[in-house]
DNA sequence: GTCTATAATCGGATAGAC
DNA sequence: GTCTATCCGATTATAGAC
Protein backbone atom coordinates (compact mmCIF):
# COMPACT_ATOMS: atom_id res chain seq x y z
CA UNK A 1 0.00 0.00 0.00
CA UNK A 2 2.33 2.86 -1.29
CA UNK A 3 -0.75 5.28 -1.12
CA UNK A 4 -1.39 4.97 2.61
CA UNK A 5 2.02 4.34 3.44
CA UNK A 6 3.16 7.88 2.12
CA UNK A 7 0.12 9.71 3.48
CA UNK A 8 1.77 10.26 7.09
CA UNK A 9 4.74 11.26 5.86
CA UNK A 10 4.28 13.15 2.42
CA UNK A 11 2.57 16.10 4.36
CA UNK A 12 4.19 16.33 7.77
CA UNK A 13 4.56 19.97 7.49
CA UNK A 14 1.24 20.28 6.27
CA UNK A 15 -0.28 18.20 9.23
CA UNK A 16 1.57 19.88 11.70
CA UNK A 17 0.53 23.48 10.77
CA UNK A 18 -3.29 22.23 10.54
CA UNK A 19 -2.71 20.81 13.81
CA UNK A 20 -1.24 24.07 15.15
CA UNK A 21 -4.28 26.46 13.62
CA UNK A 22 -6.43 23.96 15.55
CA UNK A 23 -4.81 24.23 18.81
CA UNK A 24 -5.57 28.11 18.52
CA UNK A 25 -8.87 27.99 17.18
CA UNK A 26 -9.75 25.77 20.53
CA UNK A 27 -8.01 27.86 22.88
CA UNK A 28 -9.84 30.83 21.33
CA UNK A 29 -12.94 29.24 21.43
CA UNK A 30 -12.67 28.22 25.17
CA UNK A 31 -12.06 31.34 26.58
CA UNK A 32 -15.51 32.32 24.85
CA UNK A 33 -16.89 28.89 25.29
CA UNK A 34 -15.95 28.97 28.89
CA UNK A 35 -17.41 33.11 29.47
CA UNK A 36 -20.71 32.51 27.16
CA UNK A 37 -21.67 29.11 27.03
CA UNK A 38 -22.55 27.55 23.89
CA UNK A 39 -25.36 29.79 23.03
CA UNK A 40 -23.67 32.94 24.18
CA UNK A 41 -20.55 32.52 22.29
CA UNK A 42 -20.37 33.42 18.39
CA UNK A 43 -18.24 32.36 15.88
CA UNK A 44 -16.93 35.81 15.61
CA UNK A 45 -15.75 36.28 18.69
CA UNK A 46 -13.73 33.44 18.71
CA UNK A 47 -12.77 33.93 15.14
CA UNK A 48 -11.25 37.68 16.40
CA UNK A 49 -9.46 36.18 19.43
CA UNK A 50 -7.79 33.39 17.30
CA UNK A 51 -6.97 36.08 14.74
CA UNK A 52 -8.70 34.69 11.35
CA UNK A 53 -11.45 34.75 9.57
CA UNK A 54 -15.05 33.44 10.12
CA UNK A 55 -15.09 31.68 7.09
CA UNK A 56 -11.43 30.47 7.46
CA UNK A 57 -12.11 28.78 10.81
CA UNK A 58 -15.08 27.29 9.24
CA UNK A 59 -12.33 25.75 7.44
CA UNK A 60 -11.17 24.10 10.32
CA UNK A 61 -14.07 22.64 12.19
CA UNK A 62 -17.43 22.11 10.06
CA UNK A 63 -19.50 23.94 12.42
CA UNK A 64 -19.63 25.89 15.64
CA UNK A 65 -21.43 22.67 17.21
CA UNK A 66 -18.30 20.79 16.55
CA UNK A 67 -15.49 23.24 17.84
CA UNK A 68 -17.63 22.77 21.31
CA UNK A 69 -17.76 19.28 21.16
CA UNK A 70 -14.50 19.06 20.20
CA UNK A 71 -14.06 20.91 23.38
CA UNK A 72 -16.02 19.60 25.50
CA UNK A 73 -14.62 15.68 24.32
CA UNK A 74 -11.02 16.74 25.43
CA UNK A 75 -12.32 18.14 28.66
CA UNK A 76 -14.13 14.77 29.83
CA UNK A 77 -11.04 12.62 28.73
CA UNK A 78 -9.28 14.29 31.79
CA UNK A 79 -12.01 15.01 33.95
CA UNK A 80 -12.19 11.33 36.30
CA UNK A 81 -8.55 10.92 36.21
CA UNK A 82 -8.40 12.19 39.65
CA UNK A 83 -11.15 9.72 40.80
CA UNK A 84 -10.03 7.19 39.01
CA UNK A 85 -6.37 7.74 40.95
CA UNK A 86 -7.50 6.78 44.61
CA UNK A 87 -5.87 4.08 45.68
CA UNK A 88 -8.00 1.09 46.99
CA UNK A 89 -4.95 -0.24 49.19
CA UNK A 90 -3.77 3.06 50.49
CA UNK A 91 -4.31 4.54 53.55
CA UNK A 92 -8.15 6.17 53.62
CA UNK A 93 -7.64 9.66 54.92
CA UNK A 94 -4.03 10.52 52.87
CA UNK A 95 -6.40 9.17 49.74
CA UNK A 96 -8.89 11.27 50.31
CA UNK A 97 -6.77 14.39 51.04
CA UNK A 98 -4.47 13.35 47.86
CA UNK A 99 -7.86 13.37 45.55
CA UNK A 100 -8.73 16.97 47.09
CA UNK A 101 -5.27 18.04 45.97
CA UNK A 102 -5.49 16.47 42.76
CA UNK A 103 -9.28 18.23 41.64
CA UNK A 104 -8.06 21.74 43.32
CA UNK A 105 -4.78 21.41 41.39
CA UNK A 106 -6.70 20.60 38.13
CA UNK A 107 -9.03 23.85 39.08
CA UNK A 108 -6.51 25.54 39.18
CA UNK A 109 -4.06 24.77 35.86
CA UNK A 110 -7.01 24.65 33.76
CA UNK A 111 -10.22 26.73 35.60
CA UNK A 112 -11.46 27.86 32.03
CA UNK A 113 -12.64 23.80 31.64
CA UNK A 114 -13.81 23.90 34.84
CA UNK A 115 -15.99 26.90 33.76
CA UNK A 116 -17.02 25.33 30.54
CA UNK A 117 -17.95 21.78 32.14
CA UNK A 118 -19.94 24.18 34.98
CA UNK A 119 -21.90 26.39 32.42
CA UNK A 120 -22.99 22.87 30.58
CA UNK A 121 -24.36 21.09 33.69
CA UNK A 122 -26.06 24.75 34.73
CA UNK A 123 -27.58 24.85 31.20
CA UNK A 124 -29.00 21.53 32.10
CA UNK A 125 -26.30 19.22 30.65
CA UNK A 126 -27.69 18.70 27.54
CA UNK A 127 -24.25 17.33 25.82
CA UNK A 128 -23.08 15.75 28.66
CA UNK A 129 -25.49 13.86 30.43
CA UNK A 130 -24.14 10.46 28.51
CA UNK A 131 -20.88 11.60 30.29
CA UNK A 132 -22.49 11.57 33.56
CA UNK A 133 -24.77 8.64 33.28
CA UNK A 134 -21.84 6.16 32.00
CA UNK A 135 -18.47 7.68 33.00
CA UNK A 136 -19.32 9.33 36.12
CA UNK A 137 -22.06 7.75 37.94
CA UNK A 138 -20.32 4.42 38.00
CA UNK A 139 -17.32 5.49 39.07
CA UNK A 140 -19.12 7.43 42.03
CA UNK A 141 -21.04 4.21 43.04
CA UNK A 142 -17.90 2.16 42.96
CA UNK A 143 -15.90 5.22 45.07
CA UNK A 144 -18.75 5.47 47.35
CA UNK A 145 -18.47 1.36 48.31
CA UNK A 146 -14.74 1.92 48.88
CA UNK A 147 -15.65 4.10 51.40
CA UNK A 148 -18.17 2.68 53.10
CA UNK A 149 -15.71 0.11 53.39
CA UNK A 150 -13.17 2.31 55.14
CA UNK A 151 -16.05 3.32 57.32
CA UNK A 152 -16.52 -0.10 58.32
CA UNK A 153 -13.52 -1.18 58.79
CA UNK A 154 -12.88 2.38 61.38
CA UNK A 155 -10.27 3.83 59.22
CA UNK A 156 -12.01 6.87 58.18
CA UNK A 157 -14.96 9.11 60.58
CA UNK A 158 -18.14 8.37 59.64
CA UNK A 159 -19.72 10.43 57.20
CA UNK A 160 -22.12 10.18 53.79
CA UNK A 161 -19.48 9.53 51.60
CA UNK A 162 -21.73 10.76 48.87
CA UNK A 163 -21.98 13.88 50.34
CA UNK A 164 -18.30 14.11 50.62
CA UNK A 165 -17.63 13.51 47.33
CA UNK A 166 -19.93 16.03 46.35
CA UNK A 167 -18.28 18.18 49.03
CA UNK A 168 -14.66 18.56 47.35
CA UNK A 169 -16.15 18.52 43.71
CA UNK A 170 -17.80 21.80 45.37
CA UNK A 171 -14.87 23.46 47.40
CA UNK A 172 -11.99 22.49 44.55
CA UNK A 173 -14.12 23.52 41.37
CA UNK A 174 -15.42 27.14 43.60
CA UNK A 175 -12.13 28.76 42.96
CA UNK A 176 -12.21 28.55 38.91
CA UNK A 177 -16.15 28.74 38.44
CA UNK A 178 -16.31 31.75 40.87
CA UNK A 179 -12.70 33.34 40.39
CA UNK A 180 -14.19 36.50 39.64
CA UNK A 181 -16.03 36.93 42.53
CA UNK A 182 -13.13 35.74 44.69
CA UNK A 183 -10.61 38.10 42.69
CA UNK A 184 -12.99 41.13 44.04
CA UNK A 185 -13.47 39.88 47.50
CA UNK A 186 -10.13 39.18 48.35
CA UNK A 187 -7.85 39.93 45.32
CA UNK A 188 -4.44 38.25 44.97
CA UNK A 189 -3.17 34.58 45.23
CA UNK A 190 -4.92 32.24 47.46
CA UNK A 191 -4.12 29.02 45.90
CA UNK A 192 -1.81 28.13 49.37
CA UNK A 193 -4.56 29.41 51.94
CA UNK A 194 -6.83 27.22 49.46
CA UNK A 195 -5.06 24.21 49.80
CA UNK A 196 -3.95 24.50 53.24
CA UNK A 197 -7.90 25.22 54.47
CA UNK A 198 -9.11 22.00 52.22
CA UNK A 199 -6.00 20.00 54.09
CA UNK A 200 -7.19 21.08 57.63
CA UNK A 201 -11.01 20.43 56.71
CA UNK A 202 -10.82 16.76 55.59
CA UNK A 203 -8.31 15.79 57.95
CA UNK A 204 -10.56 17.12 60.50
CA UNK A 205 -13.52 15.30 59.49
CA UNK A 206 -12.30 12.78 57.89
CA UNK A 207 -9.76 11.33 61.02
CA UNK A 208 -11.49 8.45 62.78
CA UNK B 1 -53.84 67.07 45.41
CA UNK B 2 -56.70 65.31 44.29
CA UNK B 3 -55.04 64.09 41.32
CA UNK B 4 -52.63 62.18 43.25
CA UNK B 5 -54.74 61.11 45.72
CA UNK B 6 -56.72 59.31 42.91
CA UNK B 7 -54.06 57.43 41.10
CA UNK B 8 -53.38 54.72 43.73
CA UNK B 9 -57.29 54.03 44.47
CA UNK B 10 -58.59 54.96 40.47
CA UNK B 11 -56.84 51.66 39.04
CA UNK B 12 -56.39 49.04 41.16
CA UNK B 13 -57.49 46.53 39.53
CA UNK B 14 -55.51 47.44 36.43
CA UNK B 15 -52.58 47.78 38.96
CA UNK B 16 -52.74 44.51 39.99
CA UNK B 17 -53.61 42.56 36.59
CA UNK B 18 -50.42 44.73 35.56
CA UNK B 19 -48.29 43.44 38.36
CA UNK B 20 -49.80 39.97 38.04
CA UNK B 21 -48.20 39.43 34.11
CA UNK B 22 -45.14 41.13 34.79
CA UNK B 23 -44.57 38.53 37.78
CA UNK B 24 -45.85 35.78 34.99
CA UNK B 25 -42.88 37.62 32.89
CA UNK B 26 -40.63 37.26 35.18
CA UNK B 27 -41.19 33.88 36.49
CA UNK B 28 -40.79 32.41 32.79
CA UNK B 29 -37.48 35.06 32.28
CA UNK B 30 -35.97 33.31 35.69
CA UNK B 31 -36.21 29.81 34.33
CA UNK B 32 -34.34 30.78 30.58
CA UNK B 33 -31.80 32.92 32.05
CA UNK B 34 -30.59 31.14 34.77
CA UNK B 35 -30.18 27.98 32.53
CA UNK B 36 -28.97 29.87 29.66
CA UNK B 37 -27.02 33.21 31.04
CA UNK B 38 -28.26 36.95 29.25
CA UNK B 39 -26.68 36.55 25.57
CA UNK B 40 -27.92 33.06 25.40
CA UNK B 41 -31.54 33.69 25.92
CA UNK B 42 -34.06 35.22 23.50
CA UNK B 43 -37.33 37.08 24.13
CA UNK B 44 -38.84 34.41 22.18
CA UNK B 45 -38.13 31.62 24.65
CA UNK B 46 -39.43 33.91 27.59
CA UNK B 47 -42.91 34.81 26.15
CA UNK B 48 -43.70 31.60 24.73
CA UNK B 49 -42.82 30.36 28.59
CA UNK B 50 -45.15 32.96 29.40
CA UNK B 51 -47.31 32.86 27.53
CA UNK B 52 -47.61 35.62 25.33
CA UNK B 53 -46.19 37.27 22.09
CA UNK B 54 -42.64 39.02 22.02
CA UNK B 55 -44.14 42.48 21.51
CA UNK B 56 -46.48 42.20 24.43
CA UNK B 57 -43.94 40.96 26.79
CA UNK B 58 -41.73 43.77 25.14
CA UNK B 59 -44.75 46.30 26.16
CA UNK B 60 -44.03 45.30 29.79
CA UNK B 61 -40.34 45.22 29.93
CA UNK B 62 -38.58 47.88 27.47
CA UNK B 63 -35.87 45.56 26.71
CA UNK B 64 -34.23 42.37 27.07
CA UNK B 65 -31.88 44.25 29.34
CA UNK B 66 -34.64 45.95 31.79
CA UNK B 67 -36.02 42.08 32.55
CA UNK B 68 -32.89 41.00 33.20
CA UNK B 69 -32.11 43.89 35.17
CA UNK B 70 -34.69 43.30 37.08
CA UNK B 71 -34.45 39.68 38.09
CA UNK B 72 -30.87 40.61 39.00
CA UNK B 73 -31.54 43.37 41.70
CA UNK B 74 -34.79 41.47 43.18
CA UNK B 75 -31.87 38.99 43.81
CA UNK B 76 -29.29 41.04 44.84
CA UNK B 77 -31.99 42.61 47.52
CA UNK B 78 -32.01 39.29 49.82
CA UNK B 79 -28.66 37.44 48.68
CA UNK B 80 -26.86 39.15 51.66
CA UNK B 81 -29.40 38.82 54.03
CA UNK B 82 -28.17 35.19 55.79
CA UNK B 83 -24.55 36.78 55.60
CA UNK B 84 -26.13 40.02 57.78
CA UNK B 85 -27.97 37.75 60.01
CA UNK B 86 -24.99 36.70 62.13
CA UNK B 87 -25.15 37.78 65.19
CA UNK B 88 -21.81 38.72 66.76
CA UNK B 89 -22.94 38.29 70.42
CA UNK B 90 -23.95 35.13 69.82
CA UNK B 91 -21.96 31.47 70.10
CA UNK B 92 -19.33 31.23 67.44
CA UNK B 93 -20.09 27.88 66.48
CA UNK B 94 -24.03 28.01 66.48
CA UNK B 95 -23.98 31.35 64.59
CA UNK B 96 -21.69 30.03 61.16
CA UNK B 97 -23.96 26.94 61.77
CA UNK B 98 -26.77 28.96 61.57
CA UNK B 99 -25.31 30.64 58.80
CA UNK B 100 -24.53 27.78 56.23
CA UNK B 101 -28.33 26.14 57.25
CA UNK B 102 -29.64 29.58 55.89
CA UNK B 103 -27.58 29.64 53.04
CA UNK B 104 -28.19 26.17 52.09
CA UNK B 105 -32.22 26.78 52.73
CA UNK B 106 -31.70 29.69 49.98
CA UNK B 107 -30.19 27.53 47.60
CA UNK B 108 -32.63 24.92 48.20
CA UNK B 109 -35.67 26.82 47.73
CA UNK B 110 -34.72 29.55 44.92
CA UNK B 111 -32.09 27.00 42.84
CA UNK B 112 -32.79 29.19 40.02
CA UNK B 113 -31.97 32.53 41.28
CA UNK B 114 -28.35 30.81 42.39
CA UNK B 115 -27.98 29.62 38.89
CA UNK B 116 -28.54 33.50 37.59
CA UNK B 117 -25.98 34.47 40.31
CA UNK B 118 -23.53 31.77 39.15
CA UNK B 119 -23.70 32.71 35.35
CA UNK B 120 -23.28 36.19 35.95
CA UNK B 121 -20.20 35.06 38.29
CA UNK B 122 -18.49 32.72 35.66
CA UNK B 123 -19.22 35.42 33.13
CA UNK B 124 -16.67 37.70 34.51
CA UNK B 125 -19.75 39.27 36.53
CA UNK B 126 -20.17 42.38 34.28
CA UNK B 127 -23.47 43.28 35.78
CA UNK B 128 -22.82 42.76 39.09
CA UNK B 129 -19.54 43.58 39.94
CA UNK B 130 -20.75 47.11 41.62
CA UNK B 131 -22.78 44.85 43.73
CA UNK B 132 -19.35 42.43 44.85
CA UNK B 133 -17.27 45.26 45.15
CA UNK B 134 -20.01 47.55 47.16
CA UNK B 135 -22.33 45.30 48.94
CA UNK B 136 -20.74 41.51 49.05
CA UNK B 137 -16.96 43.00 49.81
CA UNK B 138 -17.26 45.66 52.78
CA UNK B 139 -19.44 42.95 54.69
CA UNK B 140 -17.07 40.16 54.17
CA UNK B 141 -14.36 42.07 55.28
CA UNK B 142 -16.81 42.10 58.75
CA UNK B 143 -17.37 39.47 58.88
CA UNK B 144 -14.01 38.43 58.65
CA UNK B 145 -13.52 40.63 61.18
CA UNK B 146 -15.92 39.26 63.65
CA UNK B 147 -14.36 35.49 63.01
CA UNK B 148 -11.04 36.89 63.58
CA UNK B 149 -12.14 38.13 67.04
CA UNK B 150 -13.89 34.58 67.89
CA UNK B 151 -10.72 33.00 67.27
CA UNK B 152 -8.37 35.24 69.20
CA UNK B 153 -10.82 34.62 71.59
CA UNK B 154 -10.65 30.87 71.61
CA UNK B 155 -14.62 30.54 70.65
CA UNK B 156 -13.44 28.87 67.57
CA UNK B 157 -10.85 26.95 65.73
CA UNK B 158 -8.14 28.35 64.20
CA UNK B 159 -9.24 28.88 60.60
CA UNK B 160 -8.68 31.15 57.84
CA UNK B 161 -11.98 33.31 57.50
CA UNK B 162 -11.80 34.15 54.19
CA UNK B 163 -11.84 30.55 53.21
CA UNK B 164 -14.56 29.31 55.78
CA UNK B 165 -16.61 31.52 53.78
CA UNK B 166 -15.94 30.76 50.58
CA UNK B 167 -16.09 26.97 51.38
CA UNK B 168 -19.58 27.89 52.80
CA UNK B 169 -20.64 29.56 49.44
CA UNK B 170 -19.04 26.13 47.73
CA UNK B 171 -20.76 23.73 49.45
CA UNK B 172 -24.51 25.70 49.64
CA UNK B 173 -24.91 26.83 46.30
CA UNK B 174 -23.34 23.57 44.75
CA UNK B 175 -26.71 21.62 45.28
CA UNK B 176 -28.44 24.52 43.33
CA UNK B 177 -25.94 25.17 40.55
CA UNK B 178 -25.50 21.59 40.07
CA UNK B 179 -28.28 20.05 40.31
CA UNK B 180 -28.29 18.95 36.92
CA UNK B 181 -24.98 16.77 37.99
CA UNK B 182 -26.45 15.63 41.37
CA UNK B 183 -30.22 14.33 39.99
CA UNK B 184 -27.78 11.81 37.69
CA UNK B 185 -25.48 10.78 39.95
CA UNK B 186 -27.09 10.30 43.14
CA UNK B 187 -30.95 10.83 42.09
CA UNK B 188 -33.41 11.53 45.00
CA UNK B 189 -33.64 14.41 47.92
CA UNK B 190 -30.87 14.34 49.11
CA UNK B 191 -31.82 18.15 50.95
CA UNK B 192 -31.64 16.53 54.34
CA UNK B 193 -28.09 14.47 53.70
CA UNK B 194 -27.04 17.94 52.85
CA UNK B 195 -27.70 19.47 56.20
CA UNK B 196 -26.32 16.56 58.03
CA UNK B 197 -23.27 16.70 56.82
CA UNK B 198 -22.52 20.25 56.37
CA UNK B 199 -23.37 20.61 60.07
CA UNK B 200 -21.33 17.90 61.08
CA UNK B 201 -18.45 18.74 58.96
CA UNK B 202 -18.71 22.51 60.14
CA UNK B 203 -18.97 21.23 63.53
CA UNK B 204 -16.14 19.40 63.50
CA UNK B 205 -13.77 22.38 61.83
CA UNK B 206 -14.99 24.66 64.13
CA UNK B 207 -15.24 23.42 67.51
CA UNK B 208 -12.15 24.90 69.57
C1' DG C 1 -5.55 27.98 3.07
C1' DT C 2 -7.35 32.41 3.28
C1' DC C 3 -10.09 35.87 1.98
C1' DT C 4 -14.51 38.88 0.35
C1' DA C 5 -19.14 38.56 -0.71
C1' DT C 6 -23.41 36.72 0.21
C1' DA C 7 -27.18 33.57 1.27
C1' DA C 8 -30.39 32.23 4.91
C1' DT C 9 -31.97 32.63 9.23
C1' DC C 10 -32.44 34.44 13.89
C1' DG C 11 -33.34 37.87 17.31
C1' DG C 12 -34.36 42.46 19.45
C1' DA C 13 -37.27 45.99 18.83
C1' DT C 14 -41.03 48.97 16.48
C1' DA C 15 -45.44 50.21 13.80
C1' DG C 16 -49.89 50.10 13.73
C1' DA C 17 -54.42 47.57 13.57
C1' DC C 18 -57.79 45.87 16.76
C1' DG D 1 -53.31 45.36 26.25
C1' DT D 2 -52.59 42.24 22.69
C1' DC D 3 -51.76 40.94 18.30
C1' DT D 4 -49.69 40.55 13.19
C1' DA D 5 -46.48 42.39 10.22
C1' DT D 6 -42.12 44.15 9.68
C1' DC D 7 -37.61 46.48 10.08
C1' DC D 8 -32.83 45.78 10.69
C1' DG D 9 -28.70 44.27 12.66
C1' DA D 10 -26.42 39.96 14.10
C1' DT D 11 -25.11 35.22 13.23
C1' DT D 12 -24.25 30.66 11.06
C1' DA D 13 -22.77 28.91 7.08
C1' DT D 14 -21.62 28.71 1.97
C1' DA D 15 -19.77 30.27 -2.72
C1' DG D 16 -16.16 31.33 -5.15
C1' DA D 17 -12.03 34.29 -6.19
C1' DC D 18 -7.14 34.34 -5.15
Amino acid sequence: MPAAEDQPAASPARSARRQQTESAILEAALDVFAMHGFRGTTLDQIAERAGMSKPNLLYYFPSKEDVHARLLGDLLDHWLAPLRGIDPGGEPVEEILRYVRRKLAMSHDYPRESRLFAGEIIAGAPRISGFLTDGLRPLVDETVALIQGWIAQGRLAAVDPVQLLFSIWALTQHHADFAAQIEIVAPGDRAGDAGAFLDQMYRRLLTP
